[in-house]
DNA sequence: AGCACGCCGACT
DNA sequence: GTCGGCGTGCTC
C-alpha cells in the first residue's frame, strides 16, 4: 500500500509543464504543499502537490510493472501545512487555462519568495533580521552588579526590546543572558515603518451611502459596480461591508492601485481592523511577505488590504473581495503571467462563492458595458459635497501662433503665466502636470539631425539635465551626454521637446519668489517622494510640477489651479485604451483643484482642443465619455464587441522572430476552421526591439472566448517545439494595441 | 531548467 | 591521441 502523488516540477519551462507521479509511503502529504523529489539527473528538487494523493492497494513494484513506468519516491514534504487550499488551486489551474500559461508561472506569481515552488527558494533565508534585547520575565532576579542592572533597568523600560547593536555594554550584557535575564529575538527588518493607526475608528453612513451598502449586501449573484468620485464616500461603504462579513465569520480582500504612506485607505483600514489585517504592499521585505503569507493561511488575518496581487491572498472562508479603483491600470499584470486581478476576483468568486465589489468613478469601459447590460449591478452613489462642483475650466489651444511667447517658453502658454500669477498672487497653490519625466525627449545632432537613440531598443533617448545623462526609458540605459557620440562623428547636441526637468526649470526662472517642487519616479525613494507630497500639502511650496504620479489621490486643499501640458500626448499613443486613459487622467487631475472650499480652476493645454476625450474630461462627463467610447469600439471592433488576445514572439534574432511568428500565424490560420476569430499581423510593435531582443506581433480578435482557447493551446505544442523564440501570450491585453 | 550523452575542433 | 565546444533529448 502507497500513496500515488501528482507533482508538478518546479522549473518554469513548457516540456515541464505536466504532473509528474511519485509514491510516498507516509500519510502527510497533502495537496498544496511542497515536496523534495528526484528529478531527471538532479537527486532532488522542489515539486507542488496538485491533488490529494490517491491511496493505491498494492505494492509499488506491481504498480510499477502494471503501468511500464519506475515510479520515484519523495524524499519529504518541505511544508507542514499546504500553502495553497483547494480553491486557490482550482483558481491556479483555472488561469492556467484561461491565460494559456504554464502552470508552474502561476503559482510562482502565486506564493511570496520564500515560499515558491523553486530550488533558489530553499536556500534564501526569509529576509534580513535584526537582533533585538528583550528582558525575561522573573520573579526573582540573581543578584547584579551596578552596570548590569543599570542596562536590565533601560531595556525593561521599552515594550519591544532595545537594538543588540544599540548597546555599548557589550560586557554587562553577556553577563545578563548567561544569567537569563535577557533574551536575543531575530526582528525580520521591513523597509518601510509599521503603520500608525491614526484615523478615527468611528463614522456613519450618510443616508446615500447606506443606500448603496443596502443595495450591494442585497445583490447575492452578480458583481456590484459602485460608481462614485472620490469624496462620495466609497472608503465607508468599503469599511462597513468589511465589518459586516466579518462580523459573520468571512474573510476579507480588499485590491487597491497602489499603497503609499500618504493613502488614506490602507491608513482607514489598519485603523479600523488593527489586529486582524495585513497589509501587502511592494516594499514588504521578503521575510515580512513570508509573515504576513502565514498569518493569513493560519487565518490569523481575516482581512487583507493590498496591490494588484494580493489577489491571491490564501484568505481563509472568503466572502467579499473589493477592488477601489477599478479601472486603474496597476490591476493588469504586464509580464507573465500576464492576468489581470479583476478577472480573477471574478475567477474566486465562482470558486469560493466571494461577493466582488468594484468601485469607480470612471469605471473601465469594459465594466461599465456590463453594468449597463446588467451584467453586474450598477450602484450609483451620489456625491457629498456639491458646493466644490463648480470649476472654470480653460482651454488652451497651442497650436494658435501666439499661444506662447516663444521667447519666454515654447511650453508654457500666455493663458498658463498669467493664471500662475494670479494663484501666486492670491497666495494659493497650483499644480502643474506635465505626463513626461526627463528634461527633454530627443537629443539630436547638430550635424546630421539624427536623434539618439537606445543601442539595446532603437527608441530615442531622453536627456536628463540633472545627471547630465541620456536613458533610455524603456530598458533602463543610461549614458553621460557628454559622453554620447553620434554615428556621424557628431558631437554637439540641440535637446527638443520638454518633460518634467524643463517644465520646472522654466517655472523657476519665471516664477523666481516661487516656491516650486517636482515629482516624478526619477525622484528617488518613497520616503523623499512622500516628503514632497507632504510638504506640499502642507502648504510649504507654491507650485508642485510632476508627472501622473501628483494627480493621483492626494488632498491639496489649498490647490486652486490644475494645469496640464500637452494633454493629448497620451491620445497618441498606439493602443485602444488611449482614449479612456486619457480621459481618467485629465479626470483625476481635473479633482486635484478646488477640494477645499475655494473655486478651483483648470487649464488644459492641447494642440487639439476640440478633441471631445479632452473637452469631456475636463467637464467630467464620464457618462457622455462613455457613449462616445462606445461608439468607438463597436466600429473599430474592440472590447467590449470583441476578445482581444495579443501574441509576442520574441527572439534574439531579427529573421529567426521574423519566421517564427509567421508560423505562427500559419499556424492558427490553419486552425482556424469556422470559428469567428479574426488574426491580424504579424506586425512590427511600437517598440520593435528591447534589450537587445526583438519582437513581433499577432493580435487575434474573437467572439467567443472558448474558441480562442482551443487556437491558444496549439501554442503549446509549438514552444516546445522552437525553444530558441520565446512566446508571450496576453489574453485580454491590457493597454497594447497593433 | 538542469544535466548527460554525443559527435567534431585545438591542445597538454 | 584527449579535453571540451554546445546541439539534442529526457526527466515519474
Amino acid at each position: 500500500m502507497f500513496y500515488l502523488v501528482k507533482v508538478l516540477i518546479g522549473r518554469a519551462v513548457v516540456s515541464l509543464d505536466r504532473p509528474f507521479d511519485y509514491y510516498s509511503e507516509e500519510d502527510d502529504i497533502q495537496e498544496g504543499m511542497r515536496v523534495l523529489v528526484p528529478f531527471g539527473h538532479s537527486e532532488s528538487t522542489v515539486g507542488f502537490v496538485l491533488e490529494p494523493p490517491i491511496p493505491i492497494e498494492m505494492d509499488v513494484d506491481s504498480y510499477n510493472k502494471e503501468h511500464g513506468i519506475r515510479l520515484a519516491k519523495i524524499l519529504r514534504r518541505i511544508d507542514e501545512e499546504p500553502l495553497l487550499n483547494p480553491s486557490l488551486i482550482a483558481l491556479a489551474k483555472r488561469m492556467s487555462a484561461y491565460y494559456a500559461c504554464d502552470l508552474i508561472k502561476i503559482l510562482n506569481a502565486f506564493l511570496p519568495p520564500a515560499l515558491k515552488p523553486k530550488d533558489s527558494a530553499l536556500k534564501k533565508s526569509h529576509g534580513r533580521f535584526i537582533d533585538y534585547v528583550l528582558p525575561v520575565e522573573k520573579t526573582e532576579y540573581p543578584s547584579l552588579g551596578k552596570n548590569e542592572k543599570a542596562l536590565l533597568e533601560r531595556i525593561q523600560t521599552k515594550k519591544d526590546g532595545v537594538r543588540l547593536s544599540s548597546i555599548s555594554a557589550k560586557a554587562s550584557l553577556k553577563k545578563l543572558l548567561e544569567k537569563g535575564c535577557l533574551r536575543i529575538e531575530k526582528v525580520p527588518v521591513s523597509r518601510i515603518p509599521e503603520m500608525v493607526a491614526t484615523s478615527l475608528r468611528d463614522f456613519s453612513l450618510t443616508t446615500s451611502q447606506r443606500e448603496a451598502y443596502d443595495a450591494i449586501l442585497g445583490e447575492k449573484e452578480k458583481v456590484s459596480l459602485l460608481k462614485g468620485v472620490t469624496g462620495s464616500g466609497k472608503t465607508e461603504i468599503y469599511l462597513s461591508l468589511a465589518k459586516e462579513f466579518l462580523k459573520q465569520g468571512k474573510g476579507v480582500l480588499v485590491l487597491i492601485p497602489e499603497i503609499a504612506l500618504t493613502d488614506q485607505m490602507s491608513n482607514r483600514f489598519y485603523s479600523f481592523f488593527q489586529d486582524t489585517i495585513s497589509l501587502l504592499n511592494s516594499s514588504l521585505s521578503d521575510s515580512r511577505r513570508y509573515e504576513e503569507y502565514r498569518r493569513i493561511v493560519s487565518g490569523e488575518s481575516k482581512i487583507v488590504l493590498g496591490t494588484r496581487s494580493a489577489i491571491f491572498a490564501p484568505v481563509q472562508n472568503l466572502g467579499l473581495i473589493i477592488i477601489d479603483e477599478e479601472h486603474s491600470d496597476t490591476y493588469k499584470q504586464d509580464s507573465v503571467p500576464y492576468y489581470d486581478a479583476i478577472t480573477v476576483a471574478r475567477m474566486r468568486k465562482e470558486i469560493e462563492g466571494a461577493k466582488v465589489l468594484l468601485g469607480s468613478a470612471t469605471p473601465r469601459i469594459i465594466d461599465n458595458a456590463r453594468a449597463e447590460k446588467g451584467v453586474f449591478q450598477s450602484v450609483p452613489l451620489s456625491i457629498r459635497y456639491a458646493a466644490s462642483q463648480e470649476k472654470d475650466l480653460l482651454l488652451v489651444d497651442m497650436s494658435l501662433p501666439n499661444a506662447f511667447d516663444p521667447q519666454k517658453s515654447s511650453l508654457i502658454s500666455k493663458t498658463l503665466f498669467e493664471e500662475l500669477e494670479k494663484t501666486l498672487a492670491r497666495k494659493e497653490q497650483a499644480m502643474v502636470l506635465i505626463n513626461r519625466r526627463g528634461y527633454a525627449p530627443m537629443f539630436l545632432c547638430r550635424d546630421c539631425h539624427a536623434v539618439a537613440v537606445c543601442p539595446n531598443c532603437g527608441i530615442p533617448l531622453n536627456y536628463h539635465k540633472k545627471y547630465n545623462e541620456l536613458r533610455c526609458h524603456h530598458c533602463g540605459y543610461r549614458v553621460m551626454a557628454s559622453e554620447h557620440v553620434c554615428p556621424c562623428g557628431g558631437k554637439d547636441f540641440l535637446s527638443l521637446g520638454y518633460g518634467t526637468e524643463r517644465a520646472y526649470e522654466d517655472l523657476v526662472t519665471f516664477f523666481p519668489k516661487a516656491k516650486i517642487l517636482r515629482l516624478d519616479s526619477d525622484v528617488s525613494g518613497n520616503e523623499r517622494r512622500h516628503e514632497i507630497l507632504e510638504s506640499f500639502a502642507l502648504g510649504e511650496s507654491d507650485i508642485l510640477v510632476g508627472t501622473q504620479v501628483i494627480a493621483k489621490g492626494h488632498d491639496f486643499p489649498n490647490v486652486t489651479l490644475a494645469a496640464m501640458l500637452d494633454a493629448d500626448s497620451s491620445l497618441r499613443l498606439p493602443s485602444y485604451t488611449a482614449n479612456e486613459e486619457t480621459f481618467d487622467l485629465i479626470c483625476q487631475f481635473v479633482g486635484r483643484s478646488g477640494r477645499g472650499n475655494k473655486k478651483g480652476r483648470i487649464l488644459i493645454q492641447t494642440y487639439c482642443p476640440d478633441n471631445p476625450v479632452i473637452q469631456l474630461a475636463a467637464r467630467q462627463d464620464y457618462e457622455s465619455f462613455y457613449a462616445l467610447e462606445m461608439k468607438e469600439r463597436r466600429t473599430y471592433q474592440y472590447p467590449p464587441f470583441v476578445y482581444l488576445c495579443l501574441v509576442t514572439v520574441k527572439a534574439m534574432d531579427y529573421q529567426r522572430c521574423f519566421d517564427a511568428s509567421l508560423d505562427i500565424k500559419n499556424l492558427f490560420l490553419g486552425r482556424v476552421g469556422n470559428r469567428r476569430i479574426n488574426i491580424y499581423g504579424p506586425s512590427t510593435p511600437y517598440i520593435p526591439y528591447i534589450n537587445g531582443r526583438y519582437y513581433r506581433n499577432i493580435l487575434l480578435k474573437y467572439k467567443v472566448q472558448e474558441e480562442a482557447r482551443e487556437l491558444l493551446s496549439a501554442l503549446k505544442v509549438f514552444r516546445m517545439a522552437n525553444k530558441d523564440v520565446e512566446v508571450l501570450i496576453d489574453v485580454d491585453p491590457g493597454t497594447e494595441g497593433i
